[in-house]
DNA sequence: TGGCCTCAGGTTTTT
DNA sequence: CCTGAGGCCA
C-alpha cells in the first residue's frame, strides 16, 4: 500500500465546498448551547474544558462532522489523536454514525503512538532507521537495557535496569535526546544514567527498534531538524482535535504544538480536574497553560453533567474545591437528587469487603426502594489493585461473579509475547531480541553457554544471532542435543521464513497465468493463519503448555488460539505484528452478568449506576508515596482521583473505609481519608457500620469495637458526620448485617469430608472455623469459604 | 537445567 | 505477609 495514499490532490475544492456547505446540520440541534459554541468555532485555537459526564465525545464527534459537512476539511485533513485505541474506535464509530456512512475512515484519527507510527515509517531515514523498524515491547526493553548493564560491568542488583528504564522513560516524556538532557540530571543512575541512555539508543539504532516513548520522540526531532517536512503537514493538517488533552506529556505537546503551528487551528478537550498521569509525564501545566500558548484561544466550558446526581455531582465538586491550580468549572445537572453519597467505616478490610459483597446482592436483588440493579451496573474502584483480592477473595467465597478490569493487557502475556517473538524472528531474521527470547523456549538444551557462544560468533562475524548460530552449527562450535535442537530450529526458521515471504511478494496471489511461479513454490501456499499454527506447532511451542500442569496452561493455550484468530483480519504475518504491539486490545470477556473490580486509574472514562469507592484512609488512598515523593503536587493528584471516582457513579456512590488494615502482613490501625473531611455533609448519609450498633455481635468483640470505635473514627469529619447520623436514626433501617451462622450448613460436614464447591470444585475438609470451613481443594489450593455454599458431592464412594 | 532457598521490596500503567 | 527474582546446588 502506497504510503501517500492519504494524500490524494483535492480537486475542484471550491465547488464541492460549497456544495457541502449547503448540507443541513441535524446534529446541532442536539447539542446544548455550550456544546455548541464548541463545535461551530471552527476558526483558530479552541479549548474545550469538558467535566465529568458533560458530552464531550460528544461534541468532539459533532465538531469533526461539522468540519466535513461544512467543507472545511476532508476526512483525511483532519488529525484527531486520542490516547487509548478504545478511545480512537469509539470516535471513529460515533463520526461515521453522524456521517451516515458517508465518510469513509479517518486516516488521521488514532493515538499518539498509532500515528507516530504512521509517520516514522515514512521518514525513517530521517532517524537512521529503516522503515520497518520493531517496536519493543517493556519486556524486550528491560532485556536489552540488562545486556547493556552487563557490557558497561554494572551490577543490576544495585542498579537495577528497571530504574533505568523509568529514569530514560523520564527523560523521553520530556523529549529530551542524550544530549540535551539538563545538567542537573547528571547525577542519575550513579552518574551513569546519560551515557546508558546514549549507549541504549545506539543500541536500538542497530537493532532497527524503537521504544514506545521514541516513536513521539523522533518524530519530534524530524519535525524540528527538517522544517520541509514539518511544513508538508502542517499545512496538510487543516484542522488538529486531541482528546484528554489534561493527559498528555512535554513530547507530544511539542508534537502538538509543532504540527499545528500552520493553520492554528487546535482544539484541545480535556478537564484539568481528571488529570491522574502526572507521574507518569503528564503535564496538567499543558492546559493549564493552553490560552498563553496559543494566543486569542477560546475557551469553552461544558459544564452541565448528564452523567450523575445532584448529590453525587456536590461531594465530587466539594472534594475537587481542594485544590489550588485549577482553571475552574462548576458541573449542574437537571436530573432529579436521587440518593446522597454513603459512607460507612469498618472494623477491618475483611469487614468492608463482606458488607460490600453484601451490598451488591442486596442492591441486585432490590432493595431500600431503589431499582434492581445488574451487576453489569455496579463497579468498585480502588486506589492500589492490592486491594482487589480481598473482593476476589470474598467474592469467590460467596459466588459473586466479577470482573477485573486493567491486569496486564493481552499483548504483553507471556505466551503471546513467546508467540510473536517466534513471528518477529521469522519475518526479520535480524531481529536478535526476538530470537534470543525464543531460542530455548521451549527448552531445547541451550544453556547460557550455548546461547554464549551463539551470542560470539555472531559478533565475530557481525552477522545477526540466527546467522551466527548457523556459522557455529558448520564450525561444530556446539554439540551434543543442544546441537541438534539447534540446527531444528534454525532449518525451521528459514522454512518458514520462505513461506512468510511468499505473502509479501506479488507471487502469492497466485495468477492463474502465472503458472511458473506457483509450480516453483514447494507446496500448496500456507495462509499466514495456517503458518501462524505451524509456527507454534513445529517449534514445539504448543506442545510446552500442553504439557504444562500449572493452572494457568490452559488459559494460555486459549490466548494462543485467540492470537491466532486475531491473525484474521490481516494480510500476512508482518502486517499483524506491525500493528498488534499498538491495537490488541483484551476486553474479551462476555459472558454473564459480572461486577466490576478495577482501580481507580482504569475506571477514567466509564460510569456505573452503582460504585462503591472503598478504602478511604490516610495513606492508601490519599497514598503515602503519592504525598512523599511529590508533596502537595501529589497531594493534589491524588484528590483528582477521588473526584474521577465519585464522577463515575450515576445514581449511587458508597465510599468506606477501614479502622484496621493489614499492610505488608503488619495490622495496622488506618485513619480515615483526609477526603472524607472535605465531603459536604449535606450531601452524605452515613451509615451504620454493622459491628457497631447495627446488632452484629461477633462474640465477646462488642468492647473491643466499642474501644476501636473511639480510636478509629475520630477524625473531625467523621465526628460531624457520626453526629449527623444519630440525630436521624431512621435512615438506618437495614437488617443486621451480622453474619449469621448456619448450624446446619456446619455440621453437615466435619473434616475431613470431601466436599464439591460451584467455583473450586472438589476438595476436602481441613478446618472447621464458626460457619467458615478450611478446604483444600484438588485445583485451587486452600480457602477458607463460607458453609452454605458447599455440598456434599453425591458421588462418594463409601 | 531445574528446583529450592534466600532476600528484597511491595501505587497508579492509556501505548 | 507474600511474591518474584536471582543464586546455588544436585
Amino acid at each position: 500500500m502506497s504510503s501517500f495514499d492519504e494524500f490524494d490532490a483535492f480537486e475542484g475544492a471550491s465547488l464541492s465546498a460549497r456544495a457541502m456547505a449547503a448540507r443541513p446540520t441535524p446534529y446541532l440541534d442536539d447539542l446544548n448551547p455550550a456544546q455548541r459554541e464548541a463545535v461551530e468555532a471552527m476558526d483558530g485555537p479552541v479549548l474545550m474544558l469538558a467535566g465529568a459526564g458533560t458530552g464531550k465525545t460528544k461534541a468532539l464527534t459533532c465538531r469533526i462532522a461539522h468540519l466535513l459537512n461544512t467543507g472545511r476539511a476532508r476526512p483525511n485533513e483532519i488529525l484527531a489523536v486520542t490516547f487509548t485505541n478504545k478511545a480512537a474506535r469509539e470516535m471513529k464509530e460515533r463520526v461515521g454514525r453522524l456521517m451516515g456512512q458517508a465518510v469513509e475512515g479517518m486516516p488521521w484519527l488514532g493515538t499518539f503512538h498509532s500515528i507516530c507510527v504512521k509517520l516514522l515509517r515514512r521518514h525513517a531515514e530521517l532517524v537512521d532507521l529503516k522503515s520497518n523498524f520493531t517496536i519493543l515491547d517493556t519486556d524486550d526493553q528491560i532485556r536489552l537495557l540488562k545486556q547493556l548493564l552487563q557490557a558497561y560491568n554494572i551490577d543490576d542488583k544495585r542498579w537495577p535496569a528497571r530504574q533505568l528504564s523509568g529514569i530514560i522513560g523520564n527523560w523521553k516524556n520530556r523529549c529530551w535526546t542524550p544530549d540535551q538532557v539538563p545538567g542537573g540530571e547528571a547525577a542519575a543512575f550513579n552518574n551513569r544514567g546519560v551515557e546508558l541512555y546514549a549507549a541504549y539508543q545506539n543500541r536500538l539504532r542497530e537493532l532497527n527498534a524503537v521504544d514506545f516513548d521514541d516513536l513521539l520522540l523522533h518524530m519530534v526531532v524530524i519535525f524540528q531538524r527538517h522544517p520541509d517536512v514539518l511544513q508538508q503537514y502542517q499545512r496538510w493538517f487543516k484542522y488538529v482535535l486531541v482528546d484528554e488533552y489534561q493527559d498528555t506529556n512535554v513530547a507530544q505537546y511539542l508534537w502538538l504544538r509543532l504540527l499545528a503551528q500552520g493553520h492554528r487551528n487546535i482544539c484541545c478537550v480535556g478537564d484539568d480536574d481528571q488529570s491522574i498521569y502526572g507521574w507518569r509525564g503528564a503535564e496538567v501545566g499543558n492546559i493549564l497553560r493552553f490560552e498563553k500558548d496559543f494566543e486569542g484561544a477560546h475557551v469553552v466550558r461544558l459544564e452541565q453533567n448528564y452523567r450523575s446526581t445532584p448529590h453525587i455531582l456536590a461531594a465530587a465538586s466539594n472534594v475537587i474545591r481542594g485544590n489550588e491550580a485549577r482553571l475552574g468549572k462548576e458541573l449542574w445537572t437537571a436530573k432529579d437528587e436521587g440518593e446522597k453519597v454513603r459512607l460507612i467505616g469498618h472494623w477491618d478490610g475483611e469487614e468492608e469487603a463482606r458488607w460490600i459483597g453484601e451490598e451488591v446482592e442486596s442492591l441486585q436483588r432490590g432493595t431500600r426502594g431503589l431499582r434492581p440493579y445488574s451487576l453489569d451496573d455496579m463497579a468498585i474502584l480502588v486506589r492500589a489493585s492490592h486491594q482487589m483480592r480481598g473482593f476476589e477473595d470474598r467474592f469467590l467465597t460467596i459466588g459473586l461473579p466479577y470482573r477485573v478490569i486493567g491486569g496486564p493487557r493481552f499483548y504483553e502475556r507471556l505466551e503471546i509475547r513467546d508467540a510473536m517473538a517466534y513471528f518477529r524472528v521469522v519475518c526479520s531474521n535480524d531481529d536478535d531480541l526476538a530470537f534470543e527470547r525464543i531460542v530455548n523456549t521451549p527448552k531445547r538444551g541451550l544453556g547460557d553457554k550455548a546461547q554464549q557462544n551463539i551470542q560470539n560468533a555472531a559478533r565475530r562475524h557481525g552477522v545477526s544471532l540466527l546467522e551466527g548460530a548457523r556459522i557455529l552449527l558448520d564450525e561444530k562450535g556446539i554439540g551434543g542435543k543442544g546441537a541438534k535442537e539447534l540446527r531444528t530450529l534454525v532449518d525451521s526458521i528459514a522454512r518458514w521464513s520462505e513461506i512468510a515471504r511468499s505473502h509479501t511478494s506479488a507471487s502469492y496471489v497466485a495468477d492463474e497465468d502465472d503458472v511458473i511461479i506457483d509450480e516453483s513454490l514447494p507446496e500448496r501456499a500456507l495462509s499466514h493463519i495456517e503458518l501462524a499454527e505451524v509456527i507454534l506447532d513445529e517449534s514445539g511451542y504448543t506442545t510446552m503448555w500442553q504439557n504444562d500442569k500449572t493452572p494457568e496452561a490452559p488459559g494460555r493455550l486459549e490466548n494462543l488460539k485467540e492470537l491466532v484468530k486475531a491473525l484474521e483480519s490481516f494480510e500476512n504475518l508482518q502486517g499483524f505484528l506491525e500493528h498488534v504491539s499498538l491495537v490488541m486490545d483484551n476486553d474479551s470477556d462476555a459472558e454473564g452478568e459480572k461486577v466490576s473490580i478495577m482501580t481507580l486509574h482504569a475506571a477514567k472514562g466509564l460510569e456505573f449506576p452503582v460504585v462503591f469507592l472503598p478504602g478511604w484512609e490516610d495513606g492508601l488512598f490519599p497514598s503515602q508515596r503519592a504525598m512523599d515523593e511529590t508533596g502537595l503536587k501529589g497531594l493534589e493528584e491524588e484528590r483528582r482521583l477521588a473526584y474521577v471516582g465519585i464522577t463515575r457513579a450515576e445514581e449511587l456512590a458508597t465510599i468506606s473505609f477501614a479502622g484496621n488494615r493489614r499492610v505488608y502482613g503488619q495490622w495496622q490501625s488506618q485513619m480515615p481519608s483526609r477526603f472524607i473531611d472535605e465531603l459536604p455533609e449535606d450531601h452524605v448519609e452515613v451509615l451504620t457500620p454493622p459491628g457497631l450498633y447495627g446488632g452484629g455481635d461477633y462474640g465477646a468483640s462488642r468492647l473491643d469495637n466499642a474501644a476501636a470505635s473511639a480510636n478509629v473514627y475520630n477524625s473531625p469529619g467523621w465526628r460531624r458526620l457520626q453526629e449527623r447520623g444519630s440525630q436521624r436514626p431512621t435512615t438506618q433501617p437495614r437488617e443486621s448485617r451480622a453474619p449469621t451462622i448456619d448450624a446446619q450448613a456446619i455440621s453437615s460436614h466435619t473434616v475431613g469430608d470431601r466436599v464439591f464447591h460451584q467455583k473450586f470444585g472438589y476438595g476436602l475438609v481441613i478446618a472447621i472455623e464458626g460457619d467458615k470451613l478450611e478446604i483444600e481443594f484438588e485445583k485451587a489450593g486452600t480457602k477458607k469459604v463460607v458453609a452454605r455454599f458447599v455440598t456434599a458431592p453425591d458421588d462418594i464412594p463409601f
